[in-house]
DNA sequence: CAACATGTAACTACAATGATTACATGTAAT
DNA sequence: ATTACATGTAATCATTGTAGTTACATGTTG
């Protein structure tokens, strides 16, 4: 199990429109930088612009940010591309056995473990921002 | 995207072993309480034997623990069952272009921040031991 | 040897992923 | 308005992982 590329596509796609912002971000212009094709682009495209990352357009070419490079959090961008459900990082084997001491507490147990692991996952998501990754990128090419 | 039930299921099964520790615990028995079949419940009573969590033994009925409650951590039935690969929690798309800023550095940018997101969770799992899920388990049942 | 449990392999149905093609929709320039 | 081109989106496909199930070889004990 691996949680989908699209988050890493999602990231990169957003930090090319704004190292690419004096340029013109078309779906294929993308595709090519993130080496796959422009329909699966633009089906990201439309999950970022969803939730309000990025402005695109119908008809006209190229993608823009829709927000300050320091307000989007690599969270928001794992949000839009819904790669993991809210609360279901781990899956929880369902109909355990009432009659059973542990298989009628068990998913009451684990339940809110699970829930600070994937919490704990998430707020190292939020504390980087699009800002983070094109900083580092900027001072890996010096 | 969802780690496997495996985990849940890995969890489950020493839980019960422990607490059914005056029984004898087969993997019929335990299939009954987890509600599953006890091919797959041997496929993961595999997994964590291999991993010394557990002893069984071919021809000889039953389960047991090989270490102290205290010593399992959740982390060691996560890796046990090889829900998650090191360092693979997040997959990144692969060969993005090398002749764009972005596409030759995003991989490197990316990777330390996957791996910290990836290891907060992990040491929530390393937090917990197998003695707080049936500590928890027995509270619940009073 | 009989009864029974573990260890495995093989097969199935199902769901998610990413690649790809095709086409409808929308914009702008001529 | 027609042409050129970009986005939006649906459909299809191969691949992979999961969980369920059956079957049987292997091992132990009475």
């Amino acid at each position: 199990m691996s949680i989908s590329s699209r988050f890493s596509v999602g990231i990169h796609i957003i930090t090319l429109i704004e190292i690419n912002k004096d340029g013109v971000s078309t779906s294929e212009y993308l595709a090519e930088s993130v080496n796959t094709n422009p329909a699966f682009i633009r089906k990201i495209m439309g999950m970022l612009k969803k939730a309000g990352l990025i402005k695109v357009q119908p008809g006209i070419a190229g993608a823009e940010l829709a927000k300050d490079l320091l307000d989007i959090t690599l969270l928001d961008v794992y949000k839009a591309v819904n790669v993991v459900k809210d609360n279901e990082l781990f899956s929880i084997h369902d109909n355990p056995n009432p009659d059973c001491t542990v298989g009628r507490n068990i998913q009451n147990t684990i339940e809110p473990i699970f829930f600070t692991a994937q919490t704990a996952m998430e707020k190292v998501l939020e504390s980087m921002t699009i800002k983070d990754v094109v900083k580092d990128i900027i001072e890996k090419e010096n």
